[in-house]
DNA sequence: GAAGAAATGTTGAAAAACCAACAATTAACT
DNA sequence: AGTTAATTGTTGGTTTTTCAACATTTCTTC
């Protein structure tokens, strides 16, 4: 019974963006990450709060710490996804798509469009 | 200079959620959506507060306020799908696109296939 | 236009978050 | 081993959040 249940706070918030966009970090790599930085003291009293509540797991590099979530990436990178598709885009997929798109549709190479594509027919499965 | 900056605090994101997700909302709206709401009084007041700060305007309903978000939802959504992205994708948009897919494409009909694998390819422009 | 119902506004106290000063530990180098 | 540099642990005070009791206002209905 050690899940992740309650909403972290702001700060903690902020460190878990960081280190779920850099995979793991140490707590000086985080404290450079976030704006309007605290103490490395601050940070890392922060960061054994979010041991504690058992969203961050540590582990030893050399003398120092190196933090990891303990909700994979993938796994959370979904649920992220899933509540911005429905605070967002009413839970539209096409919607959220077309918005991706949007933003950052132009990066895609000729590659990536064709299995794109080829996924959209494939997910859709007996969508009709 | 009243723009919304700073992060905000757990209620007040709980119910900036529920508001972009039902796009305006009363207070009663707001608390019944909340989980483990508090009283009626204590909604209003965290409202209050994203009022002050800029984050909702409100609207006379009848004998009721109706709030709305500032930053309207089309820009909120680009906003919110752009940190998604790097945070959680680096921001590699086939990514995320895979991930939504893969979330809810099973829900796309015939015509939403059609008209994304043509926004793939116009979004694409240049993109070789 | 008084009474009651349904909302909103105010305030202050309790809890949580936030953080910096300081202490303790660890590793590396001599 | 002793010294230094780098890192982590602890503590307690300050600030912010959170909330409910209570007051006020605004409608509606009679």
């Amino acid at each position: 019974m050690s899940e992740a249940k309650t909403r972290l706070s702001r700060r903690e918030q902020e460190m878990m963006d960081i280190i779920y966009a850099r995979g793991h970090a140490t707590a000086a790599e985080v404290r450079e990450a976030m704006s309007d930085p605290p103490t490395d003291a601050a940070v890392r009293t922060t960061l054994r709060a979010l041991l504690d509540k058992g969203h961050l797991s540590v582990e030893r590099d050399g003398r120092r710490y190196d933090y990891s979530p303990v909700v994979p990436r993938a796994a959370a990178r979904r649920s992220e996804l899933e509540h911005v598709l429905h605070t967002f885009f009413g839970g539209s997929t096409e919607s959220a798509m077309t918005t991706l798109l949007e933003l950052g549709g132009e990066e895609l190479s000729q590659d990536e469009r064709a299995r794109l594509k080829r996924l959209i027919d494939e997910a859709a499965g007996e969508g009709r």
